[in-house]
DNA sequence: CTGTTAGCGCCTTCAC
DNA sequence: GTGAAGGCGCTAACAG
């Protein structure tokens, strides 16, 4: 634009330095044919100068970045973040960098678009391979590594991380049937998620193998947010017979039932008992404790880079969906009611 | 590196649309001069051949990419995250992009390091400016724009967002004060960051202006985790004659100290008021509701964000240091107790 | 309106 | 061991 003096490049260090543009290439990228000599002298003006090589024009010129992309939706849903801290220590220990875009408001219209933007934006461009989570396309158009973590209902394209939400969400709903609750309310997530999907036949599952019919108004759909896990929670409890149980989809959504039900001037879990799904943060503050699915979000993080990183280094996947255990945790947020037969 | 059929370029696009590289660039950047005929047909080509623009390519060419860069240290501290809230929320109004970098392991060693290369690696290469949050360097070589929000001691050299820290800590105290409370702990923060000096230093003036002698076993610096709130915690706790009140510098070090002080058989407020800085959610469900001094951490992102985009069009700022206002919010962790004489 | 010509900053042959 | 030349994908003059 106007800078004049601009940012040193590797022209400058070069004069400064007494050698050539080529000379200053090799000391950068450590190749071995260089006069110890001549090496020092460019490393010191190097930090002298306080180059810093343009990562624009590296990876323009050299496909490899030693950068991981991750896109995610949103910044506010813990899910993301620990799934970020996640990746995140698993890049540490192999020595990539990170560069994250977070694509905006999540309920956005143009959110499909921001999410192939952005993996075209970063992916072989910029970043050696991306890790694309929850995303709300099935596809992207890229031919560098992509893995996704939790992935649309229909993507199977790409190699994926996701939970053992089947499992997860039978064994919550067993542990409320066992409990002796037998009319159980559920808060849904994002239906375009097979997550979210999964959860929901689990639920359903777990009621017919118990014999107990399916009342579809039990069944609310929200986004796996705290404001639509309120709305649903609502919405059941308005119903003639209220359960004496709900199994939120998330945690989110349960921290927001609660709420709703607290509102409503009936307890947790005197009067409705609550299980939630994925074991955030704030689930052993809220009530006392929720109880809920563990879903060790930062291991998929984890296992996600690394998988991508086969992926960059063009070795062998193990699984092309690779799928984390879940895990109950009992806290106070459930309780035994008495059996009416 | 193998990708034969590797990513499809500006070339391809003019190749298979019959028409030069140029005009093809012209297309994508919306110029003028292009007849709605050939746009036509070359935006039907890039569509159809999935084509997009190489970030790496385009930044290199022409100085601007309409991102902007985000290096924070850790995703853990919700300070961070709430800064990045309020980033993204002011990103977004202003249609530019983000990229952010997190450092890794936030006690690293080489955290400095990282920073600074971080910041070389965003700033004028692929992002038009970069924004810093709670930097362990004092400055940054970098030609290009740089907001930094909650500065280093001794950083004056970039504009930077800092909240009013002498008058909110002043506030905290004073309200201890004014329940009567005489004998007044303090954990500190990072004693690199002006917030955590500030804060520090209207403590030591409260207690002056109050005619309170100092005295310095009362006084312990953590880091501004929860972890080591709790270490300080404990010291204080371990005295002779125990303090009736403890102000913690951020609330993550506050929780860490109500931890402590349960695990030591006593309880907030009955036995130890405790009040925080910050107001980070957690606070209000910790003990029934932690007090503290809100710092809006979120408006702080946002108006760095208006800082930087301003310097990224070269126009004049307000202010080179902006201070975002503090207020006190009372919940449930302090209480008078009575004054003897 | 559109093609041609120069590079941006860097890395990579290929000579010397 | 080191320099010169060429080009990565793209944009910005300059011609026509």
């Amino acid at each position: 634009m106007k800078n004049a003096k601009a940012s040193i490049t590797i022209r400058d260090v070069a004069k400064t330095a007494g050698v050539s543009v080529s000379t200053v290439s090799r000391v950068l990228n450590d190749k071995d044919d260089v006069s110890v000599e001549t090496y020092e002298r460019v490393q010191k003006v190097i930090t002298e100068l306080g180059y810093t090589s343009s990562l624009a024009a590296k990876s323009m010129r050299s496909r490899k970045t030693n950068v991981i992309g991750l896109v995610v939706p949103d910044l506010k849903q813990t899910f993301c973040l620990k799934v970020i801290k996640g990746v995140h220590r698993a890049i540490e220990q192999l020595d990539y960098d990170l560069l994250v875009y977070t694509g905006g408001n999540s309920l956005a219209q143009d959110r499909p678009l921001r999410e192939q933007k952005y993996v075209s934006l970063l992916n072989g461009s910029i970043a050696d391979g991306t890790i694309v989570v929850t995303p709300t396309v099935e596809t992207f158009s890229t031919d560098y590594p992509l893995v996704i973590v939790d992935p649309h209902l229909d993507s199977t394209e790409f190699p994926a991380v996701i939970a053992t939400n089947r499992i997860g969400a039978m064994s919550a709903m067993e542990y409320l049937l066992g409990l002796g609750h037998r009319r159980i309310g559920f808060i849904g997530g994002r239906p375009d998620l097979q997550s979210a999907i999964r959860r929901l036949q689990a639920y359903k599952d777990s009621l017919a193998q118990a014999n107990i019919p399916l009342d579809p108004d039990l069944i609310q759909i929200g986004d796996f947010t705290q404001k639509t896990g309120y709305r649903c929670a609502e919405k059941i409890l308005a119903l003639p017979t209220r359960p004496t149980a709900i199994f939120a989809a998330n945690d989110e959504s349960a921290i927001g039932a609660i709420e709703a039900i607290n509102h409503a001037g009936l307890k947790v879990p005197e009067d409705i008992s609550i299980i939630g799904f994925d074991n955030i943060e704030e689930a052993s503050f809220v009530n006392g404790g929720l109880t809920t699915i563990d879903q060790f979000m930062g291991d998929m993080g984890y296992v996600a880079v690394e998988m991508l990183v086969n992926l960059i280094q063009n070795k062998p996947l193990e699984t092309h969906l690779k799928r984390m255990p879940t895990k109950l945790i009992v806290r106070n947020t459930c309780r035994a009611i008495k059996v009416e037969v």
